[in-house]
This record gives structure tokens, sequence and C-alpha cells, in this order.
DNA sequence: TATTCGAACTCTGAATTCAGAGTTCTATAA
DNA sequence: TTATAGAACTCTGAATTCAGAGTTCGAATA
């Protein structure tokens, strides 16, 4: 009958608020998160915050910070690295399973995509960059038919975004993406399984190595395991 | 100077209770959820469970259920195929990181997990299985050195669980997967990377196909969408 | 001046209370 | 007998309150 439009609850809103506040690089790094100040913020009462906060902690994107709250989890060059290994590898499936199952609607619709893609990069602008990327790679995990895949996919875009932010922010030659993702998408048309996934490795594995050089770049940091600093 | 046995807080008390409850099978698919029952049993309030009961609808293992409360998530067939793809490729990176950084601590300490394994099989209790199978595969996980790998897998071991104790338990001669637990542990223990995430996805695979063999028989349910590959 | 003890403060986890959405049951009318 | 209005009930999400762990800061002492 009619579609309404019922607003998810607060907890979900919270989250979603303090993930871009993340994401977009306004909460950085060790920045100290006080229930009550969200609350306040966000003018809610502080019950929905700390359920918001308790998914973000079991995600990883917050920590635990003894006495005083939780700090936002800082990214060093080494966790990215693991959470690109770990994101490499889904896509991997993501790709070879969106090859298996659905060539066709990935030729109907994936052109347009690169097409915003490419957009996107002419734009200059680095939030549209990311959203197109965020677009392409959620356009495969609905070709790829897991539904699993794309809620696996969440906290890995929550520090991708981070990263992206990071790092496009200063670059005033972005590398273009798209051409692999061309590349991509013609191996998934084409139904050539494992292609898809050992390309999509490849596209994250590189995407990884130009982060983490440029990262290494931007946070000289932890030479050795050193914990917190004192 | 000591360590201090600090117990856990409520919340992730009930987590583990309920997570017990469900992978034993105590909990079956389908089955209500309320919190203030819950809340009863385990002697807290609801704030607590309510939390806990976030966290596992986070994970997917409680679905909403309209208008009352939530209800554990069903094991169809599709799904079960769905998370055993995911987890594939994750071990095969476990592996894969395993064999590249840690062949020497698995030489030193796997011999022993195979042997626990092995008795665990002949004593015929499915409980001792289950728990050989996860000290195995989580000694990988803390060889791979990526500490992401480990909580990405916890609800698929969750689920896992609550599979083998449907099916293992009506098999009287379980299939017996210590010998390609030894072949992978030998091409970790050889420093062979591709060998051991090879083997790996095979061995996960190879379960995926047996389990949901048996589940197919113990659930006869819903013939379309039969989209399986393999 | 440096160190230690302790009081005040901050912040969280948990309990309790409140309000509203949705369901179920029952009585009434067609 | 069946359909429907609505009252009562169930259950959750959110707010508020309470208690305790840990930190910070300052005063007293060596």
């Amino acid at each position: 009958m009619k579609l309404l439009t019922t607003q998810p609850n607060l907890t979900e809103q919270v989250r979603k608020a303090i993930v871009s506040e993340i994401a977009s690089g306004k909460l950085k790094s060790g920045e100290r998160i006080i229930q009550e100040n969200i609350a306040q913020v966000l003018g809610v009462s502080r019950q929905p915050v700390q359920q918001a906060l308790l998914l973000l902690k079991n995600q990883g994107v917050l920590r635990d910070a003894v006495g005083r709250g939780l700090i936002v989890t800082s990214l060093d060059p080494k966790q990215v690295r693991q959470m690109y290994d770990i994101r490499a590898v889904i896509e991997g499936l993501a790709f070879r399973k969106a090859a298996e199952n659905n060539p066709l609607r990935a030729k109907k619709l994936g052109p347009a995509l690169l097409l915003n893609g490419r957009k996107s990069v002419a734009s200059r602008s680095v939030a549209q960059m990311i959203a197109a990327d965020i677009k392409f790679h959620d356009f495969i995990y609905s070709l790829s038919e897991n539904p699993l895949i794309a809620p696996s996919m969440e906290v890995q875009w929550t520090n991708t975004q981070r990263v992206m932010g990071e790092v496009l922010m200063e670059e005033e030659t972005p590398r273009d993406i798209w051409d692999q993702h061309e590349a991509l998408l013609h191996a998934v048309i084409a139904g050539d399984a494992a292609a898809a996934e050992t390309l999509a490795r490849q596209h994250i594995t590189q995407a990884a190595d130009f982060m983490i050089a440029r990262l290494h770049r931007a946070e000289p940091d932890i030479p050795s395991g050193g914990a917190d600093a004192a």
C-alpha cells in the first residue's frame, strides 16, 4: 500500500551520526568519546548512546580507555594493512560470486556506475569519489547474492573512508581506480569468476599499498610495538 | 604484579549465556526471545539483556519479529552456504598468513592440537569434537598475526556450532577432519602459503558440503532458489 | 622540592521507571 | 456463524536514577 517512513530507532541514528563524524575526520584518532556529551549534543538520553557505542566498540571502531570512557581507534598502518587483507579476500568472494550469479545484471547496470565514478574523479571532490567507490562495490555485493557480505564490509568501509579522507585530501592527482573497476566489471560480465576474484584481490591489495604508503608519510608513528604513549 | 580476575560486564556475560544456549541447541530456530524472561532467569535487569540482544541482532544470530520481540535466526541451507563461503575465504587468509608468519610456532605447538583433536573423535563426544576443532582454528588465527580475524569469525563459529550440533549428533561415524587438519598444518609448517590457503578453502568448502547435505535431510526446506553451484 | 594520601570529581554499567507500538482476546453486530 | 471494534495486555525503546570504579588534584609530610 504505502511505504511508511518509519525512521530507525535512536540507537541506529546515533551510531550513524558517530560513524559519520569519524569517517569524515571530525572525530580524530585518540579523541575521547563521552556518553553524556554525545547525548547532549544529539538531544537524547545516554541509553541509546550507550548502545550505539557498544556496537562501535564491538566493531573495533572505538576502544576502551580504562577509566576515561572510549577513544577512537587509531589508524596505524599495521592495522590498516590487516583490515585490507581481510577486505581483499571478501571482495574476491563478492566478485567471484557476482560473476557466477549475475553477469547479465552487471552488463545492464554496471556501465552507469563506471561513468558515475569517472565523473566523480573529474569533479575533484573527495567525498564524491568515495561515494562513487562505495556505490560500485555495494553494487557488486548485491550481485553476489550473498547478503552476509555487505554487513561484514561495513566496518571496513568506515575505516576505508577515514583512510581515504586523510590520504586523498592532500593528493592533487588522486590515482584513478576506474580503469581497474572497468576491468573488474568486464570479468564479471564475461562470467569469468576466477579472473574476477584474482583481479579484485589485486585491486584491493594495490589500494592498500597506495593508502598505507601515504599514511606512513602522514603519520610517523610507533616504531616498535609500543602501546600507549604516556 | 598480579592479574586480577576482573569479570566481564553483565552484557558480555548475558551474551555468552544466550550464545551458548543457541549453540547447544537448547534455543531453537524461530524461538522467541523476550528480554524480561531472560533478565529474570539470569537474575539481572533488562538493561544488560537488551544490550546483549542488540549485539546478537547485529550479528544476525537473532532477528526482529515485528511486534513480538526477537527470534532465533533459522539455519536454512542457503544461508549456511553463504556463511561458509565467507568463512572459507577468511580461513584461507588465516592459513596463508600463518604459513607466512609463523611456521616455527606451528611446528612447535601444532602437533599437540592434532593429537587432542584425534582424541576428541575417539571420545565420540560431539562437544569435545567441536571444542577441539575450534581450538585448532583459533590457534591458526593467532599464528596469522592478524587480530581482526578471530573476532570476525565469531558469528561464524556460533552458527557452525549450531550446525555441527544438529548434524553430528545423529551421525554414528562422524567424518574425521583431522587428516585434513594435519595436511593443513604441514603446509603451514613448510611455509607454503599458497598451498595452505588452497587447502584451507577446500577444507571449509568440503565441510560445508557435508553439513549442508545432512541439514537438508534434517530440514526439508525451500525447494526454490537452489542456485548451489559445486 | 618531591612524594604520598585522600577527598572530590568524572564517567560508566546497571536498575528502575515511563510511554508507546503492536498483538491478542472478547463482546457485539450483521 | 463470521466479521469487526475496541479493551486489555505484552513487549520494547528510551529516559531517569542509582551505585561504584577509576582519575585527578591538592594538601600534608619527609
